[in-house]
RNA sequence: GGGCAGUUAGCUCAGCGGUAGAGCAUUGUCCUCACACGACAAGGGUCAUAGGUUCAAAUCCUAUACUGCCCACCA
């Protein structure tokens, strides 16, 4: 016999230990049918998981479940990333700890530490995964640094070179001081900051005024190279072809005129720094401009600043805004918004570079994407995301791939004086050095779902399961990482990676913050797990996760799974109770219900039930977790509980016959077929029931994933036994809530005495539930008028005369008909006025106007038998 | 500056052309023989605003106002 109550945690460990055993989650090229596979959105290795880990992580296994249960071969790759600067910044904040840095290290020692670091932080993730209950495959763990991987990584930088797709340059990066690296531009984050607009004089080149520029860096000035207005301008049309002098280093630059200047903003001239600024540097490439430097990589000012070299980047601002003032070169000050960049690992401010790097061209890399999402070979869910995808596929840029750190694939170019650079994994021999940079994480996770196939060779599991499934991850990665898949994907495999992109939200505290460790507001999932169960965050995660939309997360979401999770063991438990220890050979099974014999709740629940099932099964197919979750939250618990099981109390107590054996098989069935159909949201309650139900179910299967779902029966569905339902259902609740407004105790049995076009069928073979769920002692026709001293309950098609002697305050249970009267009333009215609307337009279906007809009547009759009651009361 | 979402009960969110829904919270009654992680009942919304389309609009269209996100070279 199952506990009470359930405890997740000696359920999860036994569950997960046979799930290992059986290596149930593994999977194999197999003939025939296309397989459905995922590869994780592998985690950095720089911590534990977050709960938006927690969230990915179970959306795809939710996706992988389903599919198994659709008998798909189903394969969810495991794996890790490298991470990169994130990684290293993780490192080198232990190693600041310890008083010590990476050089003082040396780069092999240093690398040596990341590995090991690395080793620790893959078990404590991928263990992390697996007590979530993902079903990976763990056979295929990947990391992105691994042997197989490094082999993709260098082969793919090969063949872009020798496509000429890669190349060497210098070119204006952006450059993150702290981090000591280039980023990519889609690695900078913008951040809206207030600042100051400076406007500084610049003294003309042998006396004379002069011209006044605005900038809201005034360090930028020692790398100017001249300074621009625009040609249509009058104020200035005389400065242009003259010279003027920086401040300070009097150094002397021309003014020269370019349309790029917008005469409208500060003082309409605009200094030009083409090393520290993009639009400066292409304003530079047109007039051919040399490009100074005045910030250095380290983020000091350089020698080019003079008196100002060496100085870092703030303190240098205070110094020079305090001696422009002094010595009176600062013409205005005003106040000045202006979006800073920063960087996305660290969030320091960028500093535009200019530096030798590696780019990816990515024009030609583009093609291919765009064209497989126009012929629709690749669709992103929701579909609003594909507006933005194309536009920034469009609008790319090349791609930055060398990053000034240790941790990462090291470019594999090596240079030998006098000698061509050449691509080489290893070295080409004595003399020859390898560039120093690695290259960017993306790099590598661009190819993952290759490179966890065994690609570039041509492995059986790579014709198998490339291109992949579907790919689950957040918006915040769209370009970073997906967009690049699919241009590695399609460069070298001429396929799409993954047909399907679900892009998913971000979960956020519960009043809609991002989570942070600095707000102090992040929830950790594994608390979570210990404190609710496993089953119940998954729950709590998946019912909310509506396609694209974030989720505000209140722990009390998880309390509210953990109750359900409760309420599904619960009803189990009872079923069981109402079993005989020995199940009847073959079990209790839909095929031996009888036909055309089923009770009214019967064929009720199993309508209902199939229903259920079905708008399960396409929510999932839909990408839409919540939807599944929710209708199976609502069946489960407010139609097979509250009402199916009541209803069938009766017949289990009762007297052993068909009745009572179509009950039991009827819960046995619809129970575990609803487990089943639960089991992608919650596997692991859902498996240890389907342990203790399979026996009488009639079942066999080891596991869930291995029976698969149950049948759809459309047959099943039935709208005349669903409206007869309802009608029993509104009866009950109408005594029921007279009930509880009149103060009749719980426990005690009442009279009730019945009229109308429903009480018959009421009386007669809904009689036994009409008695149970509404507690009566009696229920009888009404025979010549309605009793005396009695409260009305009016439901749909049914009037009920409650006899209560002495219990009746007649002008409290005026006031109360009143308030029933008011919204009959109001029904009916709303009821006309569609009927009117209706009736008095043109094409509209017959069937429509019947039904709108059908439900005006019953308002009506409703709204009049309230009318006699209280007609009657006065 | 461009684009995309959102604005529905105290809170978090579904619904997206035909009488306003859920969970949580609140109130009342009940430890009723599966479940107090429960049962039953109750209260609570002019569906952001203004126009329009329609027999009918929370739902479609157009503006407006906030909110959030993404993209963008205004110093």
């Amino acid at each position: 016999m199952l506990e009470k109550a359930y405890d997740p945690k000696p359920v999860e460990a036994a569950r997960l230990a046979s799930w290992d055993a059986a290596k149930l989650s593994h999977s194999e090229p197999r003939a025939g049918g296309r397989p459905y596979a995922i590869v994780i959105p592998p985690p950095n290795v720089t911590g534990a998981l977050h709960i938006g880990h927690a969230l990915n992580n179970a959306l795809q296994d939710a996706l992988i479940r389903h599919q198994r249960m659709m008998g798909r071969e189903s394969c969810w790759v495991p794996g890790t990333d490298h991470g990169g600067i994130a990684t290293q910044n993780v490192m080198e904040k232990l190693l600041k700890a310890e008083k010590t840095d990476r050089r003082a290290l040396g780069r092999d020692a240093f690398l040596e530490r990341m590995r090991s670091w690395t080793r620790d932080c893959k078990k404590t993730i991928l263990g992390q995964l697996h007590r979530l209950g993902c079903a990976l495959d763990w056979e295929r763990e990947a990391f992105t640094m691994d042997e197989p991987r490094a082999k993709a990584v260098y082969h793919a930088f090969k063949t872009l070179w020798e496509r000429g797709l890669i190349y060497r340059g210098e070119r204006l990066v952006n450059w993150c001081v702290r981090c000591g690296t280039a980023l990519s531009d889609i690695e900078v984050e913008r951040e809206e900051r207030k600042g100051a607009l400076y406007h500084i004089h610049y003294p003309m080149e042998g006396g004379g005024e002069g011209l006044v520029v605005a900038t809201t860096r005034p360090i930028t000035m020692f790398g100017d190279a001249a300074v621009a207005v625009n040609p249509k301008d009058p104020r200035w049309k005389h400065m242009v072809g003259r010279n003027v002098l920086i401040p300070f280093i009097d150094r002397s630059i021309p003014v020269i005129a370019d349309a790029y200047v917008d005469f409208e903003f500060g003082t309409g001239a605009l200094k030009v720094t083409p090393a520290h600024d993009q639009n400066d540097w292409e304003i530079g490439e047109r007039h051919k401009l040399p490009a100074i430097k005045a910030v250095g990589p380290e983020g000091k000012l350089t020698e080019a600043a003079g008196p100002y070299a060496g100085l870092s980047r703030e303190k240098a601002h205070d110094q020079v805004v305090a001696d422009l003032e002094a010595r009176g070169f600062l013409r205005k000050k005003e106040d000045h918004k202006s979006a800073v960049q920063t960087c996305y690992r660290c969030l320091s401010v960028i500093e535009p570079l200019l530096s030798l790097q590696w780019f990816v061209k990515q024009t030609e890399l583009a093609k291919a994407p765009l064209k497989s999402l126009d012929a629709g070979e690749f669709k992103i869910y929701p579909r609003n995301w594909e507006k933005p995808y194309r536009d920034w596929l469009v609008n790319i840029k090349d791609w930055c791939v060398s990053r000034q750190i240790w941790w990462g694939h090291r470019i594999p170019v090596w240079y030998k004086d006098g000698e061509k650079p050449l691509v080489s994994q290893a070295s080409p021999g004595a003399g020859w050095t390898q560039d120093p940079d690695v290259l960017d994480t993306w790099f590598s996770s661009a190819l993952w779902p290759l490179a966890v196939f065994g690609w570039p060779e041509k492995t059986a599991d790579l014709a198998y399961y490339y291109p992949t499934s579907t790919l689950v991850t957040g918006y915040e990665i769209l370009y970073l990482w997906v967009a690049r898949m699919q241009m590695m994907g399609l460069a070298f495999e001429g396929k799409v990676p993954f047909a399907d992109a679900v892009i998913h939200g971000i979960v956020r505290d519960k009043s809609g913050k991002k989570m942070s460790k600095s707000l102090g507001n992040v929830i950790d999932p594994l608390l979570m797990m210990d404190k609710h169960g496993t089953d119940a965050l998954r729950f709590a995660l998946l019912a909310q996760a509506h396609p694209g939309k974030d989720i505000a997360f209140d722990e009390q979401s998880v309390v509210g799974a953990r109750n359900f999770v409760n309420k599904l063991w619960n009803s189990t438990r009872f079923v069981l109770m109402n079993l005989p220890e020995a199940p009847p050979a073959g079990g209790y099974t839909l095929e031996k219900l009888p036909h055309g014999r089923l009770e009214t709740a019967d064929a009720w629940i199993l309508s209902r039930y199939q229903a259920t099932l079905a708008k399960a099964r396409a929510a999932l197919d839909a990408y839409d977790p919540a939807a599944a979750a929710e209708a199976l939250y609502a069946f489960l618990w407010d139609e097979f509980c509250a009402w199916y099981i009541e209803l069938a109390k009766g017949r289990l107590l009762g007297a052993d016959g068909e009745g009572k054996e179509n009950a039991r098989t009827i819960l046995v069935q619809v129970l575990t077929g609803s487990l089943k159909a639960l089991h992608p949201v919650m596997p692991f309650v859902t498996e240890e029931i389907y342990a203790a139900l399979k026996p009488h179910a009639g079942e066999a299967a080891e596991f869930v994933l291995k029976g698969g779902y149950h049948r759809l029966d459309r047959d099943r569905s039935d709208a005349e036994v669903e409206k007869q339902m309802s009608r029993v259902m509104s009866a009950v609740a109408a005594i029921r809530s007279l009930r509880s407004q009149l103060n009749v105790p719980p426990g005690l049995k009442i009279k009730a005495v019945a009229e109308g076009p429903f009480a018959r069928d009421l009386i007669g073979k809904h009689r036994a539930y009409a008695m149970s769920l509404a507690q009566l002692e009696s229920i009888e026709p009404v025979n010549g008028g309605r009793p005396a001293q009695s409260a009305t309950a009016v439901a749909e098609g049914v009037t009920f005369f409650i006899p209560l002697a002495g219990v009746i305050d007649f002008e409290k249970e005026r006031e109360r008909l009143s308030k029933d009267l008011a919204k009959a009333e109001s029904d009916v009215a709303k009821c006309a006025v569609k009927l009117g609307n209706l009736s008095a337009a043109a094409g509209v279906p017959a069937e429509k106007v019947a039904q709108a007809q059908e439900q005006h009547g019953a308002a009506l009759a409703r709204r009049d038998r309230l009318k006699e009651t209280i007609a009657v009361l006065s």
